[in-house]
RNA sequence: GGCCUCGUGGCGGAGUGGUGACGCAGCGGAUUGCAAAUCCGUGAACCCCGGUUCAAUUCCGGGCGAGGCCUCCA
């Protein structure tokens, strides 16, 4: 059996991965915060867990990995969203603001479901988890990790000697490179912030120190702890490069220091980033792109595949010429893997790559070397339906008229009537057709 | 300024101390009424300079270049 090895952030190198509990596999990852559309960048995480997801519960079964994504509804954007929204109507802020990440993250889970992710084991939301974020905010304060200092809850850096491991930087060195002023109450710089005060117009809960809400790092250790019951360490905990600092070396701090030192997570795993033809992607460059745009123009699987022909942990360029590409192979997989599905057998070249930390680039190779059988059983194992009939492309056109013409065509053909055979050929591509004639006759597809 | 990635053929993109994946495009052939599609075949790369080694694209050092984080960010 192949063993999976896993990048972790934590030590930088590739390592055996063995679960803490083969019958409960726990996976973290930070999820979307929903204030808005999401972006193609935020559906590289999505899809490449989903991949690991899928991978782990092939080899512990599916019944053995809990996959947990939590969805971040407190925000300073979703409250500015959320008081914009508002109004002049007289209902409470909370509520807006449960409406606003409401349609949001409605928009996100049918997006990334069209990307052919499976919904996580459970997707905890900031909003209903405050209780445990008081209690552990509490359990810092007794435990001497944190203090209150000007209506904050802040936590004391200098109080965890090894803060800094995760993204391998002293307090020291962090202090001589700050770049934003310190606010005054800070006893460290570093020190960030737990639980800070509400005014009337923002969201807020009571807490020991005022009505208030938490700070962005600590849903997440708060949220693993409530989710995870009954364990301090799980096993992976996921996310985007830049969560590495500060929000993952936060949450490492909150979580050791409320739980004896245990560590949070065993496996660090982070994905990298993604420009867009070249450029980085924002706003201003004009070339911001959501996947709700991209699903009007492209199969989710398109994009799906897109993504995976890139190693997760290096950097990727979102092209259209990348995407057409992605959309040929896979078209021409799709029949060629048709008569396969079913097999249920996975060739060991195609585990060993998936398994070499998620080295989708090399298993995909291997299935451009593989038949029928280890081709459709591949795909469905990286989250594909590979049936001819699904085909994306073909979904919005007349496919009987098309077959009407192809029929005429062949007709005219029989009769050596190449004028006509031509113009319903030109005629068909003029609708965007293209025809393809085989040894078992003539099948088209969609162009591109 | 500090910390950290990365630099492979025309393009995309793995990997390796010694026989240089894979895909797309290109080229040649088969096939076709002509194309397209398909099938077969094929040329082509490891940023620069040192070092270690019998041997480096792969290890070490330096340089140049690109990017990320240090502030909200996948």
């Amino acid at each position: 059996m192949t063993t999976l090895r896993l990048y972790n952030t934590l030590t930088r190198t590739k390592e055996d991965f063995g679960p803490i509990d083969p019958n409960n596999v726990r996976m973290y990852v930070c999820g979307p915060t929903v204030y808005d559309y999401a972006h193609i960048g935020n559906a590289r995480p999505a899809i490449v867990f989903d991949v690991l997801f899928r991978l782990l519960r092939h080899i512990y079964g599916a019944e053995h990995v809990t996959y947990v994504r939590n969805i971040t509804d407190i925000d300073d954007k979703i409250n500015a969203r959320a008081l914009e929204r508002r109004g002049g109507r007289n209902v409470p802020v909370l509520d807006v603001v449960r409406e606003l990440t409401e349609q949001t993250y409605g928009v996100y889970r049918d997006d990334v479901t069209a990307l052919g992710c499976l919904p996580p084991s459970a997707m905890p939301r900031a909003t209903e988890n405050i209780a445990p974020m008081i209690a552990m905010t509490q359990a810092l304060i007794a435990g001497g990790h944190a203090y209150e200092a000007a209506g904050h809850v802040l936590f004391d850096v200098s109080s965890k000697p090894d803060y800094g491991k995760l993204s391998r930087r002293s307090v020291d060195d962090m202090i001589a490179g700050a770049r934003v002023d310190v606010a005054p109450y800070k006893k460290n710089p570093m020190d960030f912030v737990l639980w800070k005060p509400s005014d009337a117009n923002t969201p807020g809960w009571d807490s020991p120190w005022g009505r208030g809400r938490p700070g962005w790092h600590l849903e997440c250790s708060a949220m693993i702890q409530s989710t995870f019951a009954g364990t301090d360490t799980i096993d992976i905990h996921g996310g985007g490069i830049d969560l590495v600092f500060p929000h993952h070396e936060n949450e490492i701090a909150q979580s050791e220091s409320a739980h004896h030192a245990h560590p949070l997570a065993k496996v660090w795993m982070h994905n990298g980033f993604l420009n867009v033809e070249g450029e980085k992607m924002s706003k201003s460059l004009g070339n911001f792109v959501t996947i709700n745009e991209l699903l009007k123009d492209w199969p989710g699987d398109v994009l799906r595949f897109n993504m995976l022909r890139s190693h997760y942990r290096q950097p990727m360029d979102w092209t259209v010429a990348g995407m057409r590409e992605s959309w040929n192979t896979l078209e021409r997989w799709y029949v060629e893997a048709g008569a396969g599905v079913g097999s249920g057998t996975i060739s060991q070249s195609f585990l060993a790559a998936l398994s070499d930390d998620l080295n989708t680039p090399q298993a995909i190779a291997e299935l451009h070397k593989a038949g029928p059988d280890d081709l459709a059983s591949g795909l469905m194992l990286l989250g594909f339906q590979p049936q001819p009939e699904r085909l994306a492309s073909k979904a919005n056109v007349d496919a009987d008229a098309i077959t009407a013409l192809i029929e005429a065509r062949l007709a005219a053909r029989k009769a050596k009537d190449f004028k006509e055979s031509d113009r319903i050929r030109d005629e068909l591509l003029a609708q965007g057709i293209i025809l393809k004639d085989g040894p078992t006759g003539t099948t088209w597809e969609v162009k591109k």
